[in-house]
DNA sequence: GCGTGTCAACCAACTAGTTGGTTAGACTGT
DNA sequence: ACAGTCTAACCAACTAGTTGGTTGACACGC
């Protein structure tokens, strides 16, 4: 097989490589050399990429964030829709369910991305002038009422009974 | 000062210690040395305690569990309340969130510690009994309606704008 | 002396990160 | 078309430091 030299698809695999190595064992737990043979290239080139294995983490993180914002606009007045969609791609993607969880354990909420920081004022600012115009009830705070329907598109993280069905039933009844 | 030679005492300093340690690192981060280090005696008794890393981490977790377990009884007449006081106890020991975070992205579902799993299961008796006797709505699996509130409960793990009320009211909203 | 608790020193295995040198493939002038 | 040149992708082998875990000697109370 011929070898082929080609930055960009390098990247890419190391990237793929290191998205399942960092949700399966974390930042600490993840390690460079089985992410490198994975990815069919050599360790050094991780360094030449990405810099160091924290940065690489950062990377993976920023494009799954940036995946799952895209993929799943929110709908202020569907809101149990919305939990529903997330509640999707958590099902098929649990990579990016582990991977924010690990960062969210071993950074705090100080070390939020500038990208998931943005959308999320938007999302705050939606649900906001959805209340406003009567669409939503105005009991809960906006942010107050993002973060729980965001909490509830994570149920599969705390329980193995989570269903999608059960997410947006459970968030229906909290805008009754 | 003169060294102290209690067993007992030892091991209560070493637990403390690994309590903070893997909380903050998880398994895979925390280091023995430190965990000795922190308690003030030396790492080989916790090999010579506990074993190994993994089984003080074992130890640790269970004691926290039993801890919870013991201090919050469940009060199926008032799954708001209860889940305020579980939001309580994580709020007054953040290491005991981090911890089950920690497991639970570590070794998934499946390894779930026998004192856990006993309580749960008294305790969706005791929602179902509720459900049957008209006290609790029925409209949620008693086995859903239990992972509904628990996992209300640990809303202050995927936010930081997180509250005692917001929880507690948004469990009562769940059973309106 | 004896059993128990303690620890400094130690080790083999592993870790993230580096380096010197190699080579595929694109570009060049002819 | 084609030999010569250059650039950048690539990697085996290495470094320096860290890791979980062990052990033999020592300290203490009886």
């Amino acid at each position: 097989m011929a070898v082929v030299r080609d930055r960009e698809a390098t990247k890419a695999k190391l990237l793929e490589a290191a998205l399942a190595e960092f949700a399966k064992h974390g930042i600490a737990g993840a390690r460079v050399d089985r992410i490198a043979a994975k990815a069919g290239c050599n360790k050094a080139m991780i360094y030449a990429y990405f810099g160091s294995k924290e940065d690489l983490f950062d990377e993976v993180l920023r494009i799954q964030i940036a995946r799952v914002v895209e993929a799943v606009p929110i709908t202020p007045d569907d809101l149990p829709g919305y939990a529903g969609r997330l509640f999707d791609v958590y099902q098929q993607q649990p990579e990016l369910l582990s991977l924010a969880g690990y960062h969210r354990l071993e950074n705090g909420f100080e070390a939020i991305s500038k990208a998931e920081g943005d959308a999320h004022t938007e999302k705050v600012a939606a649900v906001a002038e959805a209340q406003r115009s009567g669409v939503l009830p105005q009991d809960f705070d906006a942010e107050e009422l993002l973060a729980l329907v965001v909490h509830m598109s994570i149920l599969a993280f705390s329980t193995p009974v989570a269903t999608r069905e059960l997410v947006v039933r459970a968030v229906a009844r909290l805008l009754s």
